[in-house]
DNA sequence: CACTTACGTTAGTATATGCTTACATAACTC
DNA sequence: GAGTTATGTAAGCATATACTAACGTAAGTG
């Protein structure tokens, strides 16, 4: 997860994969969207990579990137978990008040 | 959510997040859960505050912190959509094979 | 009011990151 | 095989980040 959050905390990597998202696209087709080099966009897409967050495949000469949504999951994981016991724990607070206005204690 | 997901790339932050997720704690407390020096914590606390991510309420001349799950929410959001939207771009795909397969077009 | 406690803030430093230019490579094209 | 196309890799640089040690400060305590 770690790798996946520190990729995904880039803006340029984030709108990356928001274009291989829906279109397998070549790293040119990609670097094309951006004002930087595309020495630039091929890092970020190795980074990418690695962070398990595309898929690279050869064709050719040219190398075709499409996102790997399941590569998030991790972090979508984390959130929903992280969220989920925290309302928890407002639920149990508010509980905890309830009784206390109540004047009852156990 | 920049600010957001920065914060939460940084393995201490997380940590500090899930201290204070459940229980209110002193700047003092959290700093006694980790190695690095006191004010480490307290420029990661900074850091999750200006994210939107901590509740900061003083009491005399502690500190006291506490998880802000909302902060989180931008984060969820932009996931859950990259999410959905690619699965429907796969259905899509899917039903592009299916025609194919089965020789019509249209 | 001196003293302590619980903090944040500053200055400095080492490492990481994002970028550029220059170079290397692998696959098609004649 | 020489030349072109598409792309990654390496070296170098400027800025950002995570940390430490030293200092500043506001709120309680005698």
């Amino acid at each position: 997860m770690e790798a996946a959050l520190k990729a995904i905390a880039a803006p340029h990597r984030r709108q990356i994969l928001s274009l291989v998202r829906d279109d397998e696209l070549s790293a040119g087709e990609i670097s094309a969207h951006f004002a930087v080099t595309r020495p630039a966009v091929s890092q970020h897409l190795t980074v990418l990579k690695e962070a398990g967050l595309v898929d690279e495949r050869r064709n050719g000469t040219r190398r075709l990137y499409r996102a790997r949504p399941e590569g998030l999951l991790p972090i979508r994981e984390f959130l929903e978990e992280f969220w989920d016991e925290r309302l928890g724990a407002l639920k149990r607070e508010a509980e905890t008040e309830e009784r206390k206005k109540d004047g009852r204690d156990s």
